[in-house]
RNA sequence: UCCUCAGUAGCUCAAUGGCAGAGCAAUCGGCUGUUAACCGAUGGGUUGUAGGUUCGAGUCCUACCUGGGGAGCCA
């Protein structure tokens, strides 16, 4: 038996193992607040039904104290879960120590540290479990549709997109990286599979402090073989309306106790806007503040992918950005060569991109010449461009952060509550 | 890497250059429906580190360390 499934046992006799959350004492009642992982329940102790000795030892229990109560479910409007238990029988199982987090606030650094704690209070309980469901979300919509999960490796030879700081780590006699994405690796996947997909962390060593980065993140990238870039779009765009509506069938309690507006979520249905790099450089020339006034050819920052978000009530696509300012994978518009069929999607209410992707350079000799230009080691991709050697075909892939993803349906602040052992610059430990 | 703010009790924070304090937590007592319960009492301090100014520094100055917030880059 446990909490989340009390509902099933009704005016029956059952036994409860957990942790003590929180208590409150009238005298003589006890409301033990107790939670088993699943959920937490409020139990009642009477002083009449208890020896003197295990009424005063439930009132002095330290908080996170293991324990074991019998007792009988009741359906109460009065216990925040609808459900409390009457208990007949208490048993201290372990004493806690002195617990630090207290119900009290905290400060962020003093959470971070005790973050193997903190897992354990609600909120942090609520987040972890959206965060398995729109896992479990990502998984399912892959597997029902005719996806292949292929594994990418963390250890890489080289650098896939070249500019941004990769962990270094010791291969024996060489260097090796720690992988900043699966993609070069699921293009080879959907070749051989047609579509193809993988999730796994991934890292960056940059030294960045937003509330909107980690260095170790989690990453999903299906890559599709004959999808050009309005099939990219396309299919970004049903992945991310299932997984919203995942998480509303399954975490309505979890969206609760995070007060979490839930009819922003329902918002999140297709078609969702799909707009040029230059109509959103149109956008924030109209909305933008004068700092604001991005000069073509260069990427948004964050200010100004929120202001092109809040033009809009669901996720927006970004697609056709300069061919210069994105990696040498990109195909240029043969329409018009200066821009790249990239795109990416930004999340509504400030959440800034949640997906980049787009169409692959699938022509051997514009590859060759774009990795030279680039200034990047040809024999380092010397497999890569077999792909194009053998039998090249168009494809479109894309990355969405799980990070990010759980932080905008949660409604969070910081990514740092999105994982359960946060890296950060500056942060290794626990 | 840059800008900015902060570091005082276990936690969250006060303290005009002049006696280092409160709430919570802990400990003890009270209370028959509490919802961060409440009421009363008790204990708890190398003010981040090193130096300097001053009759006197938590407070002012210098350097360093750590953390928060923001920027660039990105998912």
């Amino acid at each position: 038996m446990t909490i989340r499934e009390i509902g099933n046992y009704v005016d029956q006799e059952v036994c409860l193992l957990g942790w003590l959350y929180n208590k409150r004492s009238s005298g003589k009642l006890h409301f033990l607040q107790v939670r088993d992982g699943t959920e937490t329940i409020q139990c009642v102790m009477f002083k009449g039904d208890f020896s003197e000795e295990v009424f005063k030892q439930a009132d002095t229990v330290p908080q996170e104290s293991t324990i074991q109560i019998i007792g009988t479910v009741k359906r109460d409007e009065r216990s925040p879960l609808g459900y409390e238990i009457a208990v007949k029988h208490f048993e201290l199982l372990n004493e806690a120590q002195e617990y630090p987090i207290t119900p009290k606030e905290h400060g962020t650094a003093f959470l971070m540290d005790h973050r193997h704690l903190w897992l354990r209070s609600s909120r942090q309980h609520a987040i972890m479990q959206i965060r398995s469901q729109i896992i479990q979300a990502v998984r399912n919509y892959f597997d029902q549709n005719g996806f292949t999960l292929v594994d990418a490796p963390i250890f890489t030879p080289n650098a896939c997109e070249g500019t941004t700081n990769l962990f270094e780590t010791e291969y024996f006699e060489e260097k090796a990286y720690l992988t900043q994405s699966g993609q070069l690796y699921m293009e080879a996947a959907a070749a051989a599979f047609g579509k193809a997909y993988c999730f796994g962390p991934t890292f960056r060593a940059e030294k960045s402090k937003t509330r909107r980065h980690l260095t170790e993140f989690w990453m999903v990238e299906p890559e599709v073989a004959f999808n050009n870039l309005d099939d990219n779009i396309d299919l970004a765009e049903d992945f991310v309306v299932y997984i919203v509506q995942h998480v509303l069938q399954t975490c309505r309690r979890q969206l609760d106790v995070l007060e979490r507006d839930i009819s922003k979520l329902e918002n999140i249905q297709k078609p969702f806007p799909r707009i040029t790099y230059d109509e959103a450089l149109q956008i924030l020339k109209e909305k933008g503040t004068p700092e604001q006034q991005v000069p073509w050819g260069e990427d948004f920052g964050g200010d100004e992918e929120t202001v092109i978000s809040q033009q809009f009530d669901r996720p927006v696509f970004i697609h056709r950005y300069p061919a210069q300012c994105k990696a040498f994978y990109m195909k240029a518009d043969p329409e018009n060569p200066k821009v790249a069929l990239n795109v990416d999607m930004i999340a509504p209410e400030g959440y800034g991109e949640v997906i980049g992707g787009g169409q692959r350079e699938d022509n051997l000799d514009i590859l060759t010449h774009k990795i030279q230009e680039h200034q990047l080691p040809m024999e380092a991709f010397d497999w890569y461009l077999d792909l194009r050697r053998y039998g090249t075909f168009v494809h479109s892939g894309f990355g969405l952060g799980i990070e990010r993803t759980v932080a905008w349906i949660c409604g969070l602040h910081h990514v740092r509550e999105t994982i359960p052992f946060p890296r950060l610059m500056g942060r290794l430990r626990p």
